[in-house]
RNA sequence: GGGCUCGUAGCUCAGCUGGAUAGAGCACCUCCCUUCUAAGGAGGCGGUCUCAGGUUCGAAUCCUGACGGGCUCACCA
């Protein structure tokens, strides 16, 4: 209806207004509550047009539209408004259009390009955590949203499986890791753990010893023991040394920083997991041996993460493999001119000229560094799916300058795709004791998390839930189904962009804007059905507001799945199920559906609650949310 | 210090391409199961939309500045 309204007044804009009117004047809102009417248009901006007051430019432009359309029975002015009263039969003609569709609000399949979304892209040093949560979560639904948009969307990641993080964690196994009577060393076979879990270990282990021999060299230069260590490194210890005299507590401490990392460098773990990374560039077969053992140990334990979380991926990409085509493609443009070389031999771009700094491409040892993996991931991409019009990385907020720096350069590779990618940038996840630090041990496990919310969603469930006759097999589906649903929904619902904070007893809360209260509101309607059995289609009847208020949010459907797509955001669904649901809840408590005696009611009412059903169910399964048939 | 970003009820968040009296949830207080799942519903309490200017018929929304929080400015990833 707004459509047409909107294609008539632009169509006699000149007969009307005297001259052609702007798209954008065009207006409309929902009607206040307190105020009759379904649709309403701001009056406002033809006002100055007309060179008469509001009233009567709302008269004129009321009569005008109120003449033209069958379905308008009536509209009134009101300071600066026009509000519309529409038909009973137009809404609900619109129910029966949403209630033919099985898939109302989404478009038909790859009816629009290519696009791949990337996320998860964990290091493959550390299990995943709840700001994994939030990056997998949103990525899968956004991905899921882009499909019901019309895009054709390949899910992938990029697994960070090389570098000096890996290395670490093999050194730390190799040197630490107890002997079993057979003669073993910790495997995740023979101590039971999750293979991530058990690498995760290693780093942290390696971190440790890290830290007690960079404090050993510390306390050994406060004595003032200097033999073993060069020259230079020596003058800058007693340089820092003395300068924290004087000082503030907080400058002395950013000067003990500078000085443990001054030992760091100097430990002998340190030297020994470099060298390690030497030979595995080398590809020395005893470490690249050890290097895909332990990172296989990892994919095991992260494809059972995965596999918990719900998501899933089209295509893997490996660091290990693209960093050297990042290399190429850099050598490239450096003949190109694209980039330049400092005299040490490393290699850069300048982007003052754009507002940015000068980057770095390639060290001058000539090895990759982040930026250039990336590169040569993207092209990569490009070239492994030729349909492939863009790609959205799903990638945490501190990386913001990071991205605006990829795309520029691949802009200036002359890469046309590059105006195609997009950073999908989402807020840090904080706690309610402050940031998660992994040093501080105050990071919440993806496992662990996961677990907690679907037990407690066992006892929940087994206080107030309609589970008579369920298998234990079932039990648990459903236990799980809410668990997730539940943690999922809590770290959607929120605007992506935005630091959010993540409330242990709300995450698993059941009332109020939570997932739960979604999957209720589903298998109380799924549960009706089943008890109206069969019941007849559609007739002309009177529709109570109630009524009206849910046909009218239905048809709205589509356009906010566009509105999610365009804005990479399921928090919108999110929302717009809420809201739908509250409407429902509003109706189902005040007016009768199955005890409803006329006949024609009763089946508007079961029509209109399966359809609610439905769109509450597509809307989840967009943010990877599953809804039970009962609960 | 430069760049980016955020600041709405006690708390967590919607609203932000400018439009009517700024909305939810949680928490707190009242009510409603001899009607279909009360994991529900109705109502109450609670706001100088950080502050100060500006643009506009109209600003939580746009612009400028201040204050406060976060991120970032590595031959780390």
């Amino acid at each position: 209806m707004e459509k047409e309204i909107k294609d008539l007044l632009l169509k006699h804009s000149t007969e009307l207004f005297g001259t052609p009117i702007n798209e954008n004047s065009i207006q409309f809102q929902k009607t206040r509550k307190e105020i009759e009417g379904d649709l309403t248009l701001v009056i406002f901006p033809f006002v100055k047009l007309l060179k008469t007051s509001p009233v009567e430019t709302g008269e004129r432009l009321g009569k005008f539209i109120k003449d033209t359309f069958e379905d308008i029975e009536s509209y009134s002015v009101v300071s600066g408004f026009l509000n519309f009263t529409i038909s009973g039969s137009y809404w609900l003609k619109q129910l029966n259009e949403v209630s033919k569709d099985e898939n109302y609000g989404f478009a038909r399949p790859n009816s629009r390009p290519m696009i791949m979304v990337e996320y998860s892209s964990p290091n493959t040093n550390k299990p995943l955590h709840l700001g994994h949560l939030r990056n997998n979560f949103l990525g899968y639904s956004v991905a899921e949203i882009l499909k019901a948009y019309g895009h054709e969307v390949i899910k992938t990641q990029i697994i960070n499986d090389r570098g000096i993080h890996i290395c670490k964690s093999m050194l730390a196994w190799e040197k630490f890791s107890p002997v079993n009577e057979k003669g073993e060393r910790e495997t995740p076979a023979n101590t039971g753990l999750k293979g991530d879990k058990l690498v995760g270990n290693y780093y942290v282990t390696f971190d440790r010893e890290f830290n007690k021999e960079a404090n050993e060299i510390i306390a050994a230069w406060e004595k003032g023991e200097f033999e073993n260590y060069p020259a230079e490194i020596v003058d800058e210890f007693k340089r820092l040394s003395d300068s924290k005299s004087g000082k503030d507590e907080k400058a002395i401490a950013g000067i003990d920083a500078k000085i443990k990392d001054l030992a760091k460098n100097q430990t002998s773990i340190l030297l020994e997991a470099k060298e390690m990374l030497v030979k595995w560039e080398a590809r020395d077969p005893q470490v690249y041996l050890l290097w895909s053992t332990m990172n296989n140990w990892v994919y095991e334990g992260f494809k059972q993460t995965y596999n918990a979380m719900g998501v899933d991926f089209d295509k893997l990409y490996f660091e290990s493999d693209t960093f050297l085509l990042g290399k190429d493609i850099v050598a490239e443009g450096l003949k190109t001119g694209v980039f330049y070389q400092k005299e040490d031999g490393s290699v850069w771009i300048d982007l003052t000229e754009d507002g940015l700094d000068e980057k770095l491409v390639l060290r001058s040892d000539g090895t990759a560094v982040y930026m250039t993996q990336d590169v040569g991931t993207a092209v990569d991409r490009f070239r492994d799916y030729p349909g492939l019009t863009g790609i959205i990385y799903t990638v945490g907020n501190e990386q913001d300058y990071h991205f605006k720096v990829l795309f520029m350069i691949l802009q200036k590779l002359g890469f046309e795709w590059s105006d195609n990618c997009s950073h999908l940038s989402y807020g840090m996840v904080d706690l309610p004791t402050g940031k998660m630090k992994s040093r501080e041990g105050t990071v919440v496990d993806a496992d662990d998390l996961m677990a907690e919310v679907v037990a407690q969603a066992e006892e929940m469930t087994q206080e107030r839930g309609h589970i008579e006759g369920f298998s234990a097999e079932e039990k648990n589906e459903l236990y799980t189904l809410i668990g997730l649903g539940g943690l999922k929904y809590y770290l959607l619902k929120v605007d992506p962009k935005k630091r959010m904070l993540f409330n242990p007893e709300e995450s698993i809360e059941l009332n109020g804007n939570t997932g739960p209260f979604i999957q209720y509101a589903h298998a109380r309607i799924r549960s009706l059905l089943k008890k109206a059995g069969k019941y007849g289609a559609l007739t002309e009847t009177r529709l109570l507001l109630e009524e009206k208020e849910i046909i009218k949010h239905l048809v709205t459907f589509p356009a906010i799945v566009e509105e999610a797509a365009l804005n990479h955001s399921p928090a919108v669904i999110a929302n717009y199920a809420y809201e739908l649901v509250k409407l429902y809840n509003h109706f189902y408590q005040s007016i009768p559906i199955l005890i409803e005696e006329e006949e024609e009611l009763k089946n508007t009412r079961l029509v209109l609650s399966e359809n609610v059903a439905k769109v509450i169910k597509l809307a989840m399964q967009l943010l990877g949310v599953k809804v039970p048939e009962r609960m």
